[in-house]
Order: C-alpha cells, then structure tokens, then sequence
DNA sequence: CCCGATTGAGTCGTGCACAACTTATTCGTG
DNA sequence: CACGAATAAGTTGTGCACGACTCAATCGGG
C-alpha cells in the first residue's frame, strides 16, 4: 500500500493536494488552456469567446449587463471589447437615452461567427470525457460553491 | 413554471450557462477573490501562496519541480519567485551539481509565515459551505477533469 | 430647480499566464 | 573528447483580472 491518501484529509490542511482551491484553479486552466488552439482558429482568446456567448444570446447589451452575466468588471471588458471592436465583431454606440451607457452590437462578421463557433462545445465536450450526469454535478456543484463564496 | 431550465442541456449548446467552462472560470476567481483579503494579510496574492505551500511541504526544490507541481511555466515562475525573495520569504541559488538548475530554499520569516496562513484553509472551507462529500467530490471531479483535458 | 450622491464606462498600475525565444549548462553518442 | 541535442531558467510581448481612481451623465431629496 502506498502513502498516498494513507492521511484523510483534515480540515485545516496546508497540503497542496487537499486544496479544492487548487483542484478548481488547475481545472480551469487547463481547460482554458484546451479551448486555445480551437478558439485560435477564430481569432478569439478564451475572455472574448465568452463576450461572444453572451452577444450570440443577446445583442445590443450594455457593459454593465455584459459584466453582471460575465462577472467582469469594466476594467477588464473596456479593453477587451475594444480588441473585438479593432477585430470587426462588434460596435460600441453610447446609448441615446442615457449617454452614461454604452451598446455594445454585433458587426455582421461577429454573428456570421457563430457558424464556425458551433463545433466549439462539441469538440471540448468530447474532450472533457465526463458523462452527462458528472457534467451536470459538476456544474450544480460549482454554482453552490460560487453562490456561497460570493455571499457572505 | 418559469422559462430558465425549461430546455434541456443540448450537446452543442453555445449558451453561456450551458457551458461548464464557465461554471469552472466563475467558480475559480470567486474562490480566489475570497482568499484575496485573508492573504493580502499575509503579505501574499494567490499564486504566491499556492508557491508557499508548496515550500512548507517540501522545502530547497527547484524551479522546474514546482512548475510540475503546480502546472505553471517557468515565465510565470521567474519574476513571481523574484518578489517573493524581494519580500525576504525565499532564497535562490544555483545549485552546485547543476548550475542550469536553482533551488527554492524558504527564509526564517517564510518558515515562520506558515503559522499565520495555518487560519486561512479554515476561514476559506467555511465560506465555501460544502459538505466534506460535496468537497471530496468536487475534487474528484475536477482532477478527472484536468486528467482528461490535459491528456489527448 | 439645484446640488450632492450615484451610476456607467473608462484609465492606470500591478501581477499573473503563456507562447516564443534566448542563454548557459549538461548529456549522449560517435 | 567533441559536438549537436536536450534541458533549466529567464526574458519579452500580449492579454486578461482587479483595485483605485477619473470623468461625465443622471438621479433624487429639499
């Protein structure tokens, strides 16, 4: 028998391996990291795929609602949605009824996009190799850990 | 009954809440902004502390092996190795028998710092509110995850 | 109607992450 | 032993993330 997992884990553990913080942190690069070359293909990185998401679902939405859906503050989407905007996939225009807002629009080349985005899910979805069930609890179970430490 | 869930999870769905990347990019920088304040005590951001731990465990490794560890590149490693001994918690030396490697060794402070982040482990599964089941499988979960992703 | 508070977007500075590359050292095979 | 391949660490350039801040527009109570 080996000495791995001969220790259950304890609560207030240092060790890296009984860490769900680092667990969550590898998980998601390396997943981000999966995502790189398919996304490569269509001129975005990984942020911008998920901009995308969004405007396929709902054009013409401000940045503040793009970052309510995104988690993202305008620090990060102002630069970002100027790459895309540099890139011709999307339109800023400020609002006409409240100058304070902006619009971002999908240019034709952005919702033409989405054509080619369809084989994205489907190839990472084969990648990840989870069964249906995992998928679901792993997302049920993601959520309740953001939920929960978005809180308080 | 409302609308939300109403469909179920297609295959290729490009719908942001279908994706499981996202459940896992949110999940990842909720739970490092809720450590942000408890490290910032220590004087630490998160990768930093992820090094830390590392050095606790297993103290004089080399750059290359903590990039095993942690599944970071050495251009990530250098400069955030670099602050660390700027704030006097590590040393780096070439090591004799291999001058292409250096050894990561902690400072009596960086030793010391270990009986302050003995609270933060504590602090933090608290905040995120799940069972010891729920825990150990997201773990579970996460490692196939990465396993798989990282594999083909 | 006014003026202080709030809101929406953006800028700036710091610190990751990673690809592509450089440099120095060591290895391995003829 | 020589010398090309491989390896370890670091540098550079790009793009997030986020806190602290600025600026302009809007809101709301008196």
């Amino acid at each position: 028998m080996n000495t791995a997992e001969a220790e259950p884990t304890r609560e207030g553990s240092l060790l890296l391996d009984d860490q769900l913080c680092f667990a969550l942190y590898a998980a998601s690069r390396a997943v981000t990291a999966r995502y790189r070359p398919l996304l490569e293909a269509l001129g975005l990185t990984y942020p911008q795929y998920l901009v995308m998401l969004v405007l396929w679902e709902q054009d013409s939405i401000s940045v503040r609602d793009l970052g309510a859906a995104l988690q993202l503050e305008s620090s990060t989407l102002s630069p970002l949605l100027k790459r895309l905007e540099a890139g011709g996939l999307l339109r800023r225009e400020r609002r006409a009824e409240d100058e304070r807002s902006v619009a971002i629009r999908l240019t034709d080349a952005g919702a033409r996009l989405r054509d080619q985005a369809e084989a994205v899910p489907l190839a990472i979805g084969d990648a990840m190799g989870l069964t249906p069930e995992e998928d679901a609890l792993a997302k049920r179970l993601l959520r309740e850990l953001t939920a929960n430490v978005t809180a308080g």
